[in-house]
DNA sequence: TAACCAATGTAACCTAGGTTACTGCAAAAT
DNA sequence: ATTTTGCAGTAACCTAGGTTACATTGGTTA
């Protein structure tokens, strides 16, 4: 655990910082669809991302869901450290896009560490600013841009995330993250295969080049 | 000056730190359409807000721009904070709404004060998760709701932080502030009046009831 | 008063994308 | 081998709302 904890964090936080974190942190691994957090559930820990990503999801009344971002090595949830330490119930849910590793750090230590180190003052204020400016991202993408550029986007991030040009979605999955219909994402991908830069397989897309 | 902190702050700050505000703090007014924070710039003070309303707006890639929140007394924009302490470029636009006073705070304080005061901490932390929350609401609108529904929330909101019914503003302001054209405003607005929950004039809307 | 200008009303039109319905297929289950 | 199930392709259709164009109106200025 100190390796991983050494290799996503070791340059971010002081070594008696770090110290602290193995000793009062759970490691653990979850599997890739894996729920981590729901909307309306108090959390009471707070996770560190050693390995694997994230995927953040907000809902609609109906259920339907958009994807917010992704969260990755070296990041963690900012909604859920103002969850923790407000008492809050989460506005969000989370899910596991990938095997991924962390490490729960228990609430009352945020609070003490943030009084006493300040590299911890930098990671959380960092941290913040990472997801709002993801927050405005998306917002972007929903007000400014058209489906077919958002579809575009959405699969570079995909490749990104999971670090490979094959994509194991269906059009159904890519429809619910977008917040659209499936015909809709049949329709675009068509068209993107058409222009050579895709090709499509049942439950599978292979990037070509966007 | 003092008393207005407190009127304001005085629940939520301890005594030292009120004095070290009114100490380090210089207090400003400022008119209504000032504008008070521009993408791109660096921030090099932090706003307290004490009276008035601060409308803050994110910008497309030609230059039109989407309402995203009110900042109001009691408030202050945690995007500044972060902008200040990591020394980045804001990433929104900022303009008074009303007239409006507030207290800048030297960054320098702001760090000091994290390490000092529990209850400075809480109200950052606070202040995080109101925003992140006003920036997940306007998502939601955006990406959930038509446009007559954000009209009317709009018009709401409108009326809450201006305190008061007559709202003075062209259908072409509105449609600024949603994203979308004039014409497409005029039309909601008249469907509106036609239901007899709001009265048109020329620079003026009267809200009945919504 | 006449000329002007900004705000509004409205019609006609267009397009992105949401909806419904049905097809063919591949893989899994029996 | 046959049935079942889920995924993808596609056509036809519909609607919100964006666009263009022009008329009207009220206030402001020459």
């Amino acid at each position: 655990m100190i390796n991983d904890l050494k290799k996503s964090y070791g340059h971010l936080f002081e070594d008696a910082l770090l110290d602290e974190i193995v000793e009062v942190g759970t490691y653990k691994e979850i599997p890739e669809g894996f729920k981590m957090m729901e909307i309306g559930e108090y959390v009471k820990s707070m996770p560190l991302l050693i390995s694997g990503a994230i995927k953040v999801l907000r809902e609609d009344s109906e259920g339907d869901e958009l994807l917010l971002y992704y969260l990755e090595r070296g990041e963690t949830c900012s909604l859920t450290m103002t969850c923790c330490l407000g008492q809050k119930k989460s506005e969000i849910r989370a899910i596991a896009e990938t095997d991924a590793t962390l490490i729960m750090i228990p609430v009352a230590k945020m609070e003490e560490w943030t009084a006493k180190y300040k590299s911890w003052r930098n990671f959380v204020f960092e941290s913040y600013h990472n997801r709002i400016n993801e927050l405005l991202t998306t917002l972007d993408s929903i007000a400014f841009y058209q489906m077919d550029e958002r579809l575009v986007k959405y699969l570079k991030e995909k490749v990104r995330v999971n670090d490979s040009n094959i994509i194991k979605s269906t059009h159904q999955e890519i429809a619910y993250d977008l917040y659209t219909s499936r015909v809709v994402i049949s329709r675009l991908l068509k068209k993107l295969e058409q222009l050579g830069k895709i090709e499509l397989n049942r439950n599978v897309i292979k990037i070509i080049s966007l």
